[in-house]
DNA sequence: CCCGCATGTGACAGAACGGTGACGGTGCGC
DNA sequence: GCGCACCGTCACCGTTCTGTCACATGCGGG
């Protein structure tokens, strides 16, 4: 999974770092800018997938800062959160209206931030943003629906493609048959649970030509895992 | 399910107090710690499932606390609520604390702190959480049905890994034949008892590598059981 | 010290489980 | 309508697991 990246645009240092941190662990890629002039030329050697900036900032408000991104065909793409004080809270209004995409009122939670930020990159993700996941080289980009390894793309059926989607975002977990069904195919469909192993051969055949069927486990008497170690 | 244990970090008494009395009436275990240094010890040992952490420590803040908490590979995953005066979200906090999952401003109604740890807890378990029974360097985790001991894996029958499960979540008593094939084999099975004796063979030998058939210990005239304790 | 009973142990046959190739059916694009 | 891609099911097969037995071992009481 290529590392989404979020630029941070805040004057007071402590938040930012905060901030910044924070992100990190939830894996992002961080960029900071202390104002809209260096901001502006992170923006463009950076081309983040997203801007956090602070209401206040010294040079031009923060709304300017928006303001002027959206104008730009080249950024208006990139979604833009705000960061307000609560004193500023009745200026909201006028944040939507400069273009950004969601606003936050400090102090915040990180579960709300973590969360907006999600939201408003799922919003904006048909438009350019990437989905991918990736793991021990093989990719799954959900976007393009394309499941590469290098340069080499693997061919899967739909149902090879949701399972092995299902399995890249749930690895290290055992899943019995039942669950599978459920969760790959859907709550009301009835098939045999031995249709999972067929769909499991199919997938590590497909697999196989890069020896990254041995991802795909059998855990006898479980079920299927996916997971980078042997077992 | 074993009680979740819970760390709560705070200097001063009366307020620790309560939220432990609150907390261990919701059925947690509670640890306490009125500063950094005794917090870290507790960490260690205690191996909290939840750390709630005041903004105001005497020897250093909650939020380096949180810091070097998350920064560590050993405790980045276990989930911390800040605690903070509402005098002090204003100014200083922006809103990440360090890596907090979550925050909660003093004061706070008993029901949101519930709420919120109970939500945090949730969050934290499916992701990477894991559902891991750890004994003597013998680690079972159900989620993906690994037996590691250290880089090792173990090799288990589907029969030999409910044993084993079931021992390890029932360690220190002592279980006849009968008792054993009703809670592991399950109740309406009839097979002779004496076969128990043979999967309690197999477990022991799978351990033996690791030198640990001597946790699964033979009761004379009554049983097995599983303990570290030899004897 | 010896006996008797409880437990350890190796072997084995049947059952259960999962892997695999093949087949017929279905929906879709041409 | 035809061919193609995909899907679900089945039958068959090798492998692994399981329960049972027969025999070995060992502990504890007398």
């Amino acid at each position: 999974m290529t590392a989404k990246r979020i630029l941070i645009v805040e004057d007071e240092k402590p938040i930012r770092d905060l901030v910044a941190f924070g992100l990190r662990r939830a894996g992002y890629e961080v960029s900071e800018a202390e104002d809209c002039r260096s901001a502006r030329a992170s923006l463009v050697d950076q081309r983040p997938d997203l801007v956090l900036v602070d209401w206040m900032l010294p040079d031009m408000s923060g709304l300017e800062l928006t303001r002027s991104l959206k104008r730009d065909k080249e950024t208006e793409d990139i979604p833009v959160i705000m960061l307000t004080a609560r004193a500023e809270e009745q200026d909201k209004v006028g944040g939507l209206e400069g273009g950004a995409d969601d606003y936050v009122t400090k102090p915040f939670s990180p579960r709300e931030l973590l969360a907006r930020i999600q939201a408003v990159m799922r919003r904006a993700s048909p438009a350019g943003g990437e989905d991918v996941l990736e793991f021990e080289g093989l990719r799954l980009d959900d976007s393009s629906h394309r499941v590469t390894v290098g340069d080499a793309e693997v061919a899967l059926g739909p149902t090879e493609y949701r399972l092995l989607h299902f399995f890249m975002t749930h690895a290290e977990r055992v899943f019995g048959r039942g669950q599978l069904l459920d969760r790959v195919w859907g709550g009301n469909t009835y098939v045999e649970e031995r249709t999972v192993d067929v769909h499991i051969r199919r997938l590590r055949k497909a697999l196989e030509p890069y020896a990254l069927d041995r991802l795909v486990q059998t855990v006898r008497g479980s079920g299927y895992r996916f997971s980078a170690r042997e077992g």
